[in-house]
RNA sequence: GGUCCCAUCGUCUAGUGGCCCAGGACGUGGCCCUCUCAAGGCUGAAACACGGGUUCGACUCCCGUUGGGACCA
């Protein structure tokens, strides 16, 4: 089944914004597609258009690409250079009677255009300058391709099966502009042909396309290769996903605390299944990886389940994976108790963000009391329990402050003071983390440590004095 | 405007003619657990766009309508 046919499949974004979400599944689709069959997955930077494109942003999307650990098997290619070959591709259409030389001017077309809209006739290229015999002298003239006035043209494709397109509604469309630039549909059939692309995995923007780019194919001999086109990422409105949907770039999600591979998962989601399986490592998806399981409608991007997906992956992850990925500067710390101390927020923290913000009372030497907590546990009511409290922690040895002594001490407490635990637990956390939200509070004392922790409740005491 | 694509809970989806008075997941309501918050467990609400066919039988096949989207202009 996963016998390798030579395989080769592309990714090739346009460098004209960074690494979008839509574009990192459609790599993603591509990249596990070439690794379930053993193929080949190559990197092209589509900079054809230099205005646009930028250095800064090709970098962007390598860089994104390697975060998300999407590794190419050949490229990045680039573009830009290549115009040489494109011209030979033209002049060879060209020599064959496949492409000729247009000489109407943009004005011209421009009316011809609008009469056609005012007759209420699809805006097309009406072939004048089809079978002209003899150039024009000067006039720089672009190049159309000539493709056929009747029958039809099918598209077979993997996701959206069979598409009929009745070959009059196509005009002989330039493929290379008046100043020799290329154009899009050509220079892509021309780079998919030199690559040796036997898969094309898409979006499906590029369906409607797909018709003339598969003439190329036949007018340069080549048998087309097989299309799939993967339904768009919509945003919450239902169009088509865009920044007014909030982040749209990869790396504006690692930013935010989210994990590469979270990511991934989320995205292969949208638009793949596989029965009820929501989590899969990266070789489930290599191995279960099939275009046949790829839905064909459009699917709205949706980030609270993104967020689910993240803190998923963080839990599983084992806690010294998660230290060089954190926003913090860890130097100097003892790195199994940062561990440990990472391993009491994993479940309560659903990004990296989110983590390294609760790691702060750990890590820092003093805290800062949240007002309203502080009045609400810190108060007459509370002081003696706490006083108590720092009295019995003081007693407790170096070698034996641990969680489990520490929670003796607090029954201890609870049965002669006869209160419940979150009468001194809550004031306690309050003192330690600043806040009423924190792991279990017997943890995050032997965390803390002994010197830290009653430094902080006696200046936690210090404020109960001041109301 | 032309062409093309798409249509199952709010969202992602399972479902390839009978297994479905439709399953899972996120989110959401309730309950349990509980030192707080999470996590976890249990449980509830929530969908086959509509109308015609085909068929003994349609969520599944065909046609149309409606609604979304994309491309070209």
């Amino acid at each position: 089944m996963c016998v390798s046919e030579d395989i080769r499949v592309r990714f090739a974004p346009s460098p004209t914004g960074y690494l979008h979400i839509g574009g990192a599944r459609t790599a993603l689709f591509n990249y596990l597609f070439a690794r379930h069959h053993n193929g080949k997955f190559i990197l092209r930077i589509e900079d054809t258009d230099r205005s646009r494109s930028t250095d800064e942003y090709i970098e962007a999307i390598i860089d994104g690409m390697k975060w998300l650990n999407l590794d190419h098997d050949e490229g990045p290619f680039r573009q830009t250079d290549r115009t040489e070959l494109y011209r030979q591709y033209v002049t060879r259409l060209l020599k064959e009677d496949r492409a000729y030389y247009c000489y109407c001017s943009a004005e011209e077309l421009e009316s011809k255009r609008k009469l056609a809209a005012a007759a209420g006739k699809p805006p097309r290229y009406d072939g004048t300058c089809r079978d002209l015999k003899n150039p024009i002298a000067e006039i720089k003239p672009t190049v159309r391709f000539k493709m056929p006035l009747y029958g039809s043209t099918l598209v077979d494709d993997l996701i959206k099966g069979k598409i009929v397109y009745e070959n009059t509604v196509f005009d002989d469309f330039i493929i290379m502009r008046s100043d020799d630039t290329p154009t899009y549909n050509f220079v892509v059939v021309v780079d998919d042909i030199e690559m040796g692309i036997t898969h094309i995995i898409r979006g499906d923007d590029h369906l409607n396309n797909t018709p003339k780019q598969i003439h190329i194919y036949e007018a340069f001999g080549k048998t087309p290769p097989k299309f799939a086109h993967l339904p768009m990422i919509l945003g919450s409105d239902k169009a088509r996903l865009s920044k007014r949907h909030g982040a749209t770039s990869v790396q504006a999600y690692r930013e935010m605390g989210y994990l590469p591979e979270a990511l991934l998962n989320y995205l292969v989601r949208l638009g793949w299944s596989h029965a009820d399986q929501e989590i899969f490592s990266k070789a489930e998806l290599i191995e279960k990886f099939s275009l046949e399981h790829v839905g064909s409608s459009a699917a709205v991007f949706n980030p609270e389940k993104l967020l689910w997906m993240n803190s998923e992956y963080i839990k599983a992850k084992p806690p010294d994976e998660l230290i060089p990925l954190l926003t913090l500067d860890t130097t100097g710390l003892d790195k199994a108790w940062l561990a440990r101390a990472i391993a009491t927020l994993q479940e309560r923290s659903r990004t990296i963000i989110e983590l390294a913000n609760s790691l702060q009372y750990y890590i820092e030497e003093t805290v800062v009391i949240d007002e309203k907590a502080g009045k609400k546990f810190l108060t007459s009511e509370t002081k003696p329990y706490i006083m108590a409290l720092i009295e019995r922690l003081s007693a407790i040895s170096d070698s034996g402050f641990t969680a489990k002594e520490i929670e003796s001490v607090f029954t201890g407490l609870m049965t002669e003071y006869n209160i419940q635990l979150g009468k001194i637990a809550q004031p306690t956390r309050v003192a330690l983390t600043g806040n009423t939200v924190s792991p279990g509070i017997f943890e995050v004392i032997e965390l803390v440590g002994k010197e830290r922790t009653i430094k902080r409740l006696q200046k936690a005491l210090v404020s109960v004095r001041g109301i």
